[in-house]
DNA sequence: CGGACCATTGATAATTGTCAAAATTCGTGG
DNA sequence: CCACGAATTTTGACAATTATCAATGGTCCG
């Protein structure tokens, strides 16, 4: 690990400000200003970073680890929204109006994060402009993933929509090796159904049609490895008829 | 029908800047000044405003009509993500970053719109930063109903989807009669069915099932009548089991 | 090694999709 | 206002997909 083990009191190096694109504008001197308002914390895998319905009070940036957005229906059924990673950030939509948040956020693994009061960000928003149109671009980036997520959903077979995320997560998590894509998974296979909306029990059968086909290769509970990438993304593409 | 017949040449009356709310914070006289950069343009119903993969060169603002934005799959089927009224504005995803469309927009019945280029918008936005706080508010709000949506297709089941899409448009088109909500439907049947990310034939069996039950009466085929508001409502929050 | 948790498999039921045909609605022109 | 043809919607029969329930098998950690 890092030598950063009390109590994250990590100052002036490895800012999370960062890596986050939103400040990708700003100055050094600027950034080390943000990073002294920014707020650490951490938490234990399961622990709840923010929960559906309440007014959250700062924005959230990711610092290290991986945490699950998601929304669950009165009859407990779960539906995963994002997987947010490193210089991934939420809380945002309540910084103008005063909306309660729609998702809940779950560290997947012990998690990092460094936190901006509202009352922080509105004011930076305020001075540096150009952090306003990041975010827009940042949430333009987020609404293209969330249209095409639903129109997976709508529209497209579930073979085409495991092999995308496979693929999906080959990208966000996967590390080349000779003889593929290992993927570094973030969710189990449970969540992997939450997010894909399907019940547990069709991602195994799926995922082990794959593997008889020799698409991929199941190498523990939390690693895959894409094999024939191609096939797959002959299959995320469009499906034979 | 108005005045406006002249290929909508209509000027400081009735101005379509007006009835959006990223503009609300502007005073009159700035109002008139954006109205004067705006560019008017008519659609007749089935006409494409924007394809998907375009480089739109202009934010769009409807004035008036409805028009639905939607993606295509390559073997053919739609996927609708949003129906826009007036008021609703899209095409700035690309407004700052260089990023092609990912939905096309096609007019429902006849449409008018407002557009203003991407260079005078980002001079807007740069004079008047309460605009970027707007739109921020504005998509922050369609993220929140996409992220919603996303949910339904996948954890609710048909039944609660049907039936928050009836109090959906009954809210947005509906109007109180003695005897219900008449909805005057912005979508057909093939519509609907697309919107859900279900087969045409399928909404019929559950419009159908509405109606034998009461709930609804489905009066021509852009008109159904809710009768039983109550018993929508508590279809469309939880299934019994 | 044991126990808790997670994932897979099988059998069956429920839901929805698909295709074809019939019925209804809509718009137009007489 | 009516009638006609085109377009849309509904219905029925059947197939395909996925969910559910139950049991088994694996994996991860102490």
């Amino acid at each position: 690990m890092e030598k950063c083990g009390h109590n994250c009191g990590c100052h002036h190096h490895d800012l999370c400000v960062h890596r986050v694109p939103i400040f990708s504008n700003l100055s050094d001197d600027e950034l080390i200003r943000i990073a002294s308002i920014v707020i650490h914390k951490e938490y234990k895998k399961g622990e709840i970073i923010l929960r559906e319905g309440e007014r959250p009070e700062s924005v959230v940036i990711i610092h290290g680890g991986n945490a699950k957005a998601y929304k669950y229906t009165k009859d407990g059924r779960e539906q995963i929204l994002y997987v947010f990673a490193e210089g991934d950030f939420f809380g945002e939509q309540n910084l103008f109006r005063n909306q309660v948040v729609g998702y809940s956020v779950e560290a997947l693994e012990p998690v990092k994060i460094c936190m901006i009061t509202k009352q922080r960000f509105q004011q930076l928003v305020q001075e540096h402009s150009d952090i306003a149109i990041k975010i827009i671009d940042e949430l333009g980036g987020r609404m293209s993933r969330l249209e095409s997520a639903l129109q997976s959903m709508g529209v497209r077979n579930l073979d085409a929509r495991v092999s995308s995320l496979l693929l999906d997560f080959g990208e966000k998590y996967g590390e080349e090796q000779q003889d593929g894509i290992v993927i570094h998974l973030p969710l189990s296979r449970e969540g992997i159904a939450n997010y894909l909306g399907v019940a547990r029990e069709t991602v195994s059968r799926k995922l082990g049609q794959l593997e008889n086909d020799g698409i991929i290769r199941s190498i523990s509970n939390k690693e895959i490895l894409i094999i024939e990438k191609e096939q797959l993304m002959y299959m995320a593409g469009e499906e034979v008829e």
